[in-house]
DNA sequence: ATCAAGTTGACACGACTCGTATCAAGTTCT
DNA sequence: AGAACTTGATACGAGTCGTGTCAACTTGAT
């Protein structure tokens, strides 16, 4: 359970260059219904409400080890919501950055390095909201536009699945 | 001598930035060596003419390793010329680099990362050379490239000293 | 109120990374 | 010739990161 050790990097491969074939991706997606207790799964349905998971569930979700998810928000890679009892609450928007997260990672790049990522893919796609807020729309602005994207894409940084 | 250990990550790396696309290619510096020192010059200085040196002088000059700088050009960080000996031959334009990548790692960045880095930091300024040839001298053009200056800049990414 | 399930933070372990050091053996420059 | 370089292999200490476990607390149902 939660076994997911990163792949070597050994100074001899050529690491973060391409995008890499993604894995597999846990196809089975755990069910990602907004309403996730149900059968014999039933323990809290209050915390489960509308798309947002308490760790356990969130942990399940992505298969990866709780104690990973509490140590990305103590780095402050990731801010999850509270309950009024102080418990962690991940919504879809939390659960997507954890899978860049995790797709960065298996790209080789340390948590300094993540970081560091995270906050390029932000700054780009303020970029392009700027770019796109200028709306001199020509062919120029469009062309610098998927320009932006292409790069974006081209680094798996985008946010969209 | 050539001590310079890590300083440690926490949260301390509050920067952005961007990857490399399919061309991981370390493209940019690759100075062929357009000088070989074959001597007709003076006895140990001959080999630092021209702002071009040897490993041992290169590593001298940036307080490294040059093991160090070895590992770096066979993970492809940098890519330094030859001499028809098979010298390895450091330009200012590597001198430079390597104080980039010293620069990341010293932010916490693994070599994963600082690929990464190296890359983005590429297509970024690709990307405002692409923005500058379309000339149309706008001020929104220069809105956005001072845009994109500054993001170089915010990540300690440019190559300009 | 009691109890099980789940949470919290803190600490520790194993595998990996990275800069450095050293070795042997071959090549190049002066 | 000899110094200085090249290569590749191996090793070590310190740091990183995912994981496992701990005691203490909260939550929700009995």
């Amino acid at each position: 359970m939660y076994l997911r050790q990163r792949s070597k990097l050994d100074e001899a491969t050529k690491v973060p260059s391409q995008p890499l074939p993604s894995r597999p991706q846990h196809s089975s997606i755990t069910k990602q219904a907004e309403h996730v207790p149900s059968g014999d799964d039933e323990m809290d349905p209050a915390l489960a409400i509308e798309g947002v998971y308490i760790i356990s569930v969130a942990a399940r979700i992505l298969e990866m080890h709780p104690q990973t998810l509490r140590k990305y928000e103590r780095l402050g890679l990731i801010n999850p919501g509270r309950t009024i009892g102080m418990l962690r609450l991940y919504s879809r928007e939390d659960i997507r950055k954890v899978r860049l997260i995790r797709r960065l990672s298996d790209m080789g790049l340390n948590l300094a390095g993540i970081e560091f990522a995270l906050g390029t893919a932000d700054n780009l796609q303020l970029l392009n909201r700027r770019l796109q807020a200028l709306a001199d729309n020509d062919e120029s602005r469009e062309a610098i536009e998927s320009e932006i994207s292409a790069l974006l894409r081209s680094l798996g940084l985008s946010f969209e699945d």
